[in-house]
DNA sequence: CGGATGGTTTGATGTAAATCAATGCATTCC
DNA sequence: GGAATGCATTGATTTACATCAAACCATCCG
């Protein structure tokens, strides 16, 4: 991943290049890019507002940060790393509903508590606003509201592509729908990367977001490797060799 | 179903007595409700501006009226029935991603095409608006894009809850949790009804939402009956006999 | 170094739900 | 009335995936 900060405020983050030296002070501490020019929801003015409302919290690997059920006091917006967001069952059972990269918000519920757990997947970065203070914001920053609704309805339309993931497709369609969504994610506009993925999670998240075992994970990725798929790299990596074999099983050629 | 309307702009529709005989020409078409005093997001002066951006449209049982992919040129507002919403894949597999009753918002993609098709279940109306006439919409209402991310936050909510049912939970505790969701909903609030509920969807729309077949869904629904924990009526009528059981199933007790 | 630890892979077996197959039972329509 | 149609139910059989079990293989740390 690149450091270049984005900003989270806009609709489609935009990626700047940070003059060498440039001064820290006005940059916004929300989406850590600076506003003047870039960033059209907030002015000038407006970075002491923002700053004094976001607190910037760094979150180590594994660490929980959102309790499923606890009330919702904030509400946070992810500037670096992966978080996986998940619901689980009195006896353990768990399913990840999403994982959530920078530029994403966490903790938009109406409700009084949270609907869902976060938890770190590597180190993350968020900014956490009060959620009393969330309402004022809104009404100060008009353009961030409709981006919230973007956002929504962007996880809504995710949301029903897992559904339909979950309720109607096999094992092997439904690996091979992450690892191409994997990939889409991974690259950044204009730019290819050779099919090679870092999946920052393990087989056992991808397996509570798919549905599945570790398991069935595992030797479904075994059996994508033996038909030439993909290559299983050390650690976390994975390397696709055929979008197109991928392609044909995610839409349901199982 | 009571015949009252009740007014989608306001964040918890209220019921309202409409007065016998009272003019019809003050009412608003987008939800069927005289503003003045009921709806605190129009006033008696931007009747006119919203009677035209909306078109009331009838649909019949079992007709769709959005189509996965079609370019997104609509958005709508139910008024009443029921709106099965799903995506397919190429092979007729189906997933219903949830079921649209009156207040409810569809269409809110930020794409271009619709992410999902939609069907009415019964005889269904709906306030239909022209995509493009949105954003200006929006720009004059803001509380009408307050009421629109509260309503995609709770669909959020629900389809977290959905996600956990179809990744995480057996037949039967799915069949629990439906039978439990659809006793809350059709609850209007201070109404009990003895546990007697109409479903208008088939079994085939029911095991299409639960990620299950006919044959499972109708199996657990006798187990349940068997267990007296459920009342099988005629057509679309079930009444649940313990909601006790029903929730303690539901929360992962197979 | 060597044992512990945490994740991954692979194999053998079990089972919940799908599939295949009738039958039942309304409603509609000639 | 009775054939046709469209759900719903119930039974017999199959199967995809879970479960149980055992290696495997890094990395960490005393």
């Amino acid at each position: 991943m690149s450091d270049m900060p984005s900003c989270q405020f806009e609709s489609r983050p935009r990626r700047i290049v940070i003059g060498a030296g440039g001064a820290q002070t006005d940059f916004c501490t929300t989406c850590s890019v600076r506003p003047t020019s870039v960033c059209s929801v907030i002015g000038p003015d407006d970075i002491s507002r923002l700053s004094e409302a976001a607190v910037e919290t760094i979150i180590p690997p594994g660490r929980g940060f959102i309790e499923e059920g606890a009330p919702a006091t904030d509400f946070f917006n992810v500037t670096s790393g992966t978080v996986k967001l998940f619901k689980a069952l009195p006896d353990g059972r768990r399913q990840i509903t999403g994982f959530a990269s920078p530029g994403h918000f966490l903790g938009l519920a109406v409700s009084d508590n949270y609907a869902f757990g976060a938890e770190a997947v590597d180190t993350v970065r968020v900014c956490r606003f009060s959620r009393d203070k969330m309402a004022d914001l809104l009404d100060d920053f008009p353009k961030l509201e409709r981006r919230l609704l973007e956002e929504a309805s962007n996880e809504l339309v995710a949301a029903q592509n897992q559904m339909l993931l979950l309720g109607r497709k096999t094992a092997r369609e439904r690996v091979a729908s992450f690892l191409l969504d994997q990939m889409h994610a991974s690259q950044l506009p204009g730019q290819e990367n050779g099919g090679r993925l870092h999946l920052p999670m393990t087989r056992g998240d991808i397996a509570d977001y798919l549905g599945l075992t570790i398991e069935t994970v595992s030797r479904t990725l075994s059996w994508m490797r033996s038909q030439g798929m993909i290559e299983v790299g050390k650690g976390y990596a994975i390397t696709i060799l055929s979008v197109a074999k991928l392609d044909v099983l995610a839409a349901g050629n199982s």
